[in-house]
Order: C-alpha cells, then sequence, then structure tokens
DNA sequence: GGTAGACTATGACAGTCGTTATAGCCAGGA
DNA sequence: TCCTGGCTATAACGACTGTCATAGTCTACC
C-alpha cells in the first residue's frame, strides 16, 4: 500500500460500470451510480473519461468483451469442448454469484436502441465483442476438423444461446436453462468436429 | 367510425409499450414516451393501469408471450420445423422492418435488475413466457418422436438461441446470425425428432 | 333535458438525469 | 519554499422521471 492506487481508480470504475451496466443496463443507470458503485468521486468520472457516458460505457463493454475473450481462447487450448465448458461455467459463475442479478453487459448494450445519426462506439464494442467470440469458437471448431460452414454456424449458435439462456436464467431464477443448453450444444460440438 | 374506439385505446397503449419497450428496455422509457407513442393522452394511462407503469409494463410483456405463443403453436401444427421457422420469421421480420432497432420485450424486461422485495409481475411474466414457448416447443417435438428429455433441453435451446441471436443481429446491424442460428437449430431439430 | 360515469387536459410534486464550472486539495519536482 | 498538475469536492443548469390531484369534457342512458 506504499505506492498510490490511482492508475487503477481507472480501471475500476470501468470494470464497476460494466458490472452496473449488465445489471440494469445502459440507459437506466446513471454516472452517479456508476461511481459510487466502484468507490470513485462523481467528478474523477469526468476527469477520466471526458466524453462522459458514452466513452465510459464504451470502454465497459470492451473491458467485458476482452476479458470473456482472454478466458475462452485460453480454455480453447483444450478444445471446442473444454472452450464450451469454460465459456459456460464463466456465465454461470456470474449470474449464480449475483443470485440472477448481473447478467452480460454486451447483451444489455446490444439491446438499446441507439439514437438517430451514426452507430454509438458502445454498439460498435457491442458488435466486435460477439464476433471476436464467434470467431475464437469457429476457428477451434475448423481446427478439429469441422466444415468451415458448419464452424462459423455453429460459433454464432453458441454465443447466441449461452446469452440468450443467461436472459432466461436470470428470469427464471433458476440455472436450469443453462445445464439444459449446456448438454445441446456439447452435443451439436461432437457431431459438428466428427462431421457425419 | 360509427362505433367509438374507445375499447382499443387501452389495447393500443399495451401494443406500443410492447414496442417501445423492446427497443429502449423498461427502465429507460418512459411512461409519457410510451402514452405519445401509441397516441394516447398521459392521463389515459393511468386511468387504464391504475398501479402505474408496472401493471402497463406486465400486460406489455403478457400481451407479447401470448401473441408469439399463438403464433407459434399454430405453426407447429405443421411439425416443428415448420414451427421453428415460423418462430423465426416471425423475429426476423420484427428486426428487419424496424431496421435492427427493435426486439424482444421479454428479453428486455428479463436483463433488468428487480429492486429488493418480491419479484416484480413483469419479471414473472417474462419467466412465464419463456416457458410457453418452450413447452409448446418442446410438446411439438414429443408429439414427433423425440426422447423427452432430448425434447426439453432442444426447447429450451431454441429459445435461447433465438434471442440471443436477435440481440446480434440489432448489434451488427445484419440478419446473417440469424440466418446462421436457423440453419444449425433446424439440423438439431431433425437429429432429435429421429432418434440417432 | 339532465345526470352519471368514462375519459382527458393541465399542472404540480419531489427527485434524478447528464453535464459543466469553479474552486479546492495534495502529491511531486525546482 | 513555491508551484505545477493530477485529482476531488460542491454546486448548479435545464430537462426529464413516476405519480398524483383537480378540473374539465364528452358520451350514453333515463
Amino acid at each position: 500500500m506504499v505506492t498510490s492506487n490511482k492508475p487503477e481508480a481507472r480501471q475500476r470504475i470501468v470494470a464497476g460500470a460494466a458490472d452496473m451496466i449488465s445489471r440494469r443496463g445502459l440507459t437506466a443507470t446513471s454516472i452517479r451510480e456508476m461511481a459510487k458503485h466502484s468507490g470513485a468521486p462523481l467528478g474523477s468520472t469526468y476527469h477520466y473519461f471526458p466524453d462522459g457516458k458514452q466513452q465510459l460505457a464504451t470502454e465497459a463493454v470492451r473491458y467485458t468483451g476482452d476479458t470473456i475473450a482472454h478466458s475462452l481462447r485460453k480454455a480453447l487450448r483444450a478444445g471446442p469442448a473444454a472452450g464450451l465448458e469454460a465459456f459456460l461455467a464463466l456465465w454461470r459463475a456470474i449470474v449464480v454469484d449475483t443470485d440472477f442479478r448481473a447478467g452480460c453487459p454486451v447483451l444489455a448494450v446490444a439491446i438499446e436502441e441507439p439514437p438517430d445519426g451514426p452507430t454509438p462506439p458502445a454498439l460498435a464494442a457491442a458488435a466486435q465483442a460477439f464476433t471476436d467470440w464467434e470467431n475464437l469458437l469457429a476457428t477451434s471448431l475448423r481446427e478439429h476438423g469441422a466444415d468451415p460452414t458448419n464452424a462459423d454456424e455453429v460459433a454464432t449458435l453458441i454465443v447466441a444461446a449461452v446469452e440468450g439462456t443467461v436472459a432466461m436464467c436470470r428470469a427464471k431464477h433458476s440455472i436450469e436453462p443453462l445445464d439444459r443448453t449446456a448438454t445441446q450444444l456439447q452435443r451439436l460440438i461432437q457431431l459438428t468436429i466428427r462431421p457425419a
């Protein structure tokens, strides 16, 4: 604790914002709440993120996208099935540990109507996060013998299904949907890497 | 136009609220906007829905859940594949017709953190809508020879995947994810109703 | 004609929103 | 010692939030 922990403050705000957005959604989360949730003063958020809420939200989405991608990449070194296992475990932990209150901030940003004009950067970051995850899964599937087209389609299905299942778990206050989805997605992976 | 169209006003408000929630989310949509969006005065919303925003949101979710369930039930009479086809077409139309601005109000409500205390009725309605859709699909799968456990799991996967895919389409401003998901879900249905 | 009840118009309430401005703190280097 | 620059504290801005109360209009029936 001798060294200043100021450099970490910015990071903490981003992580806190991601958590908050994953619970409440982007528009429904105020900058004041994000600041308080990460123990930072309101003034600091505008110091670190001069472009305001939009910039903070964008960095929060990118942070989540990169964090998940990093875990996924590592797990996929043991093959697609292990990668899916880790991907599911990751979301399961988030949902269960927060008692079904938190979910995915990328999804939350994705389903908010953008204002007229150019696509807001936060929405673009959400699209990028989805694409990154899909690419990681598709590459792994191809490397294990999947037909390229099938690999792309299954990768998209996995990301979509997991995102949707997390939402269903929150609504039902149960992780059962995630267990069901897990079984079928694993079955599909086996079918995909060993072309019938 | 001789008869009064007042009885329809309430219905219009509910439908308008569902559309609005599917675009912006529940908390991010104000009662004033919902009223204006359906051409009703603000005072009328509190006349028809004395319990305020919560009641209106709940009815909007139920309305969407029932509407989709009705279409799905009808399409499933031609079998699970036809049912999935119709389910996908339905969401595709919503997403494309609104230029990727609207999605599913049930999902939108499902991912909003409830306040402390009892589960809000809108969230319960979202859970019910998901369950209804799953049951329709699972029943149809069973009726066409699927193993019961597989039927339940595949039904959950279908609902989750479609919901997630709609969100991905909105983020990417493209219906390609829906096409990919469609192909793989159809493949999975064929595999499920003809046990390997 | 008159009256009851369904619906609407209007305005207010206390609170929050995103954002900005200004002034203050408090560490580091000269 | 002073001073510079990163960070914070405080207050304010107009606009918006959910909700309610009141007064008004209009329609349908007796």
